[in-house]
DNA sequence: GGCCGGATTGTGAACGCAAACATGCTTGCC
DNA sequence: GGCAAGCATGTTTGCGTTCACAATCCGGCC
């Protein structure tokens, strides 16, 4: 910096005014600065800055496994939005939050790397704990957290989503709805069951007996070798698309037709889902919605300083297709 | 620091020597020194660390949709390896390369942040321009990079999935192989369409026009509309699972069964590959290997100083499933 | 004509840390 | 017994930036 100064015949701190476009700086003296910076190729250590400052306009996310569409497709959505709010973000990748030792590596990273604000993407309890590490300063935003961690958050509804999920089986005539559970670790997994629960008892249906599976089409399948032998099972809600896929394919193996014998419904609306055979009727999760409310409540706390537990929720949408029987809208 | 060193009755020089594992500190004094930390709930400040010492174990990694499997799971994979290199990592999304003024931000960013190393996720021919913003200093690892850029790079070796995939359904008794080909401005597109043509020109066959889709299975799916009027067309190779799952979907509308009247295999083995209807045949990229790869070139130039341009190659495999007539093993 | 205020620039210090050098102390060896 | 060699620790300096303050210059006003 001292360089370009020289160069640019001012002081150091001339240059530093130019740079963060402070006002009572001579149009003639920014140019020749700017000059000077092109000439040199300078560019500023943002070390240096952050250590001066003590504040940086990084925001750090904690991810844990971004190889599933949820997860990854909420990092892009906050990554978008941060672009659009002039920060920047760095992505701190956990194996998983049991790791206790691998996240509280990673936090600390983005901790003494100076992020302004944390977004956890924290589906799992596990995650509570990670959160623990962030110090006081540090304002946090979850995404997909528990109210219990009195911290700001965005979730998708997966209780409606569960509800509209099981309310569509049964308005296409099913007398009850089996559900494949998500992981019971996952609060989406928790809530969509609370939804399908709340659905069946509004109609006066008997739950079924639950599976639980992960959300892999591999662990859908197992379920749905079970369930495919079950002649009483006409409607099935799965736990994210690709288990339902799992299940579809066991159903299909079993001789039992979709949706003539049995109607199935996902969650996500991967891209792919319209694809499948026959396309899934499913509840869409609207990702780019999370990223921009997720940056909006953490920018409200760097703004004020206050750390708040504001939240917000996501609504989902039911996607129709052609995975359940007589597709008879429901009413709205 | 200096609260620590009073505390713990030592110089802050000590601390720092203790923070860093530095030989000669006794023992006594070591964990005086780690108490006070504790107590203290002192944490260092990195950029602080960063400004002293002039270098950092950070590495960027510059990724495009990390949407997609394939770069999500390259994400995922140099962030383990990284992990367990002792290197943090962080991740800059970059909407699309050619919107060159987010690449240019994104790249700035990470190395005035001290990125010690970037890796950048190179699969499309814009990247190139990207990279270019990279100073001097900085090593670089590209994957899926071009070797005309001059640049460590490791790559899956899509020549070779091209060919196996071909071979794979000309063994099973087809005349020819139909390439519906993924976008043009990626390199992997590219390289799987000239290992189609080798195979197709070392078995004398002659090769049918090339259709050209995105990677969503949305594309594959018009793709798959035209081949499916095509009575000659009885065997597939497609960009991708995904693809190759719009590919199916369009064949099965039209009444054309799989595998009995045509074949298709698929690129990438995503996880629920082996659950399509029928279960996809394709060839599975490790991304856990090029993980590894790409850091070791990386740890290289960071200890050498040198800027080398070597390479890795990754093998893929091919994975035999049902939608292969007659799936008779090819030769090894 | 002198004084005030705003615009523009410069000066010194501080941010938290590690590196280089300096110091006192212990040990071992002839 | 004395000297060298190492160990354990302290002191000083500088990394590149911003901040608080000071300084200069200019025009306008009483």
């Amino acid at each position: 910096m001292s360089d370009v100064a020289a160069r640019a015949g001012v002081s150091h701190q001339t240059v530093s005014r130019v740079l963060n476009g402070h006002p009572h700086v001579s149009a003639t003296t920014r140019t020749r600065v700017l000059a000077a910076i092109a000439e040199l190729g300078y560019r500023r250590n943002l070390s240096a800055r952050v250590l001066a400052t003590g504040r940086s306009n990084v925001v750090g996310v904690v991810a844990q496994n971004t190889t599933l569409y949820g997860p990854s497709s909420m990092v892009q959505a906050i990554g978008e939005a941060a672009l659009s709010a002039d920060l920047s973000l760095t992505v701190g990748h956990v194996a998983g939050y049991d790791a206790t030792a691998a996240s509280r590596r990673i936090v600390e990273r983005l901790v003494q790397q100076g992020a302004a604000g944390l977004v956890f993407i924290a589906p799992v309890d596990a995650a509570g704990e990670a959160m623990r590490l962030v110090p006081d300063g540090v304002p946090i935003v979850t995404v997909d957290g528990l109210p219990e961690w009195q911290c700001a958050n965005v979730s998708v509804d997966q209780y409606t989503g569960g509800l509209l999920a099981t309310r569509h089986l049964l308005a296409a005539g099913h007398r009850t709805v089996w559900h494949v559970a998500g992981p019971e670790q996952w609060h989406g997994s928790r809530a969509r069951e609370d939804g399908w629960r709340a659905a069946l008892a509004e109609a006066g249906a008997i739950a079924p007996p639950m599976a639980r599976a992960g959300w892999s089409a591999a662990s859908g399948y197992q379920c749905g070798r079970m369930l495919a032998r079950i002649p009483d099972c006409t409607a099935i809600f799965a736990a994210n698309d690709h288990v339902a896929l799992g299940i579809m394919r066991a159903l299909a193996e079993q001789g039992r037709r979709i949706p003539d014998d049995v109607s199935i419904i996902g969650f996500d609306d991967v891209p792919e889902a319209g694809y499948f055979h026959p396309a899934l009727t499913t509840i869409r999760q609207e990702f780019a919605d999370i990223g921009r409310q997720a940056l909006r409540l953490l920018l409200d706390q760097l703004a004020t300083g206050v750390k708040s537990a504001e939240s917000a929720l996501v609504e989902p949408v039911l996607i129709s297709r052609d995975t359940v029987k007589t597709p008879e809208r429901i009413p709205a």
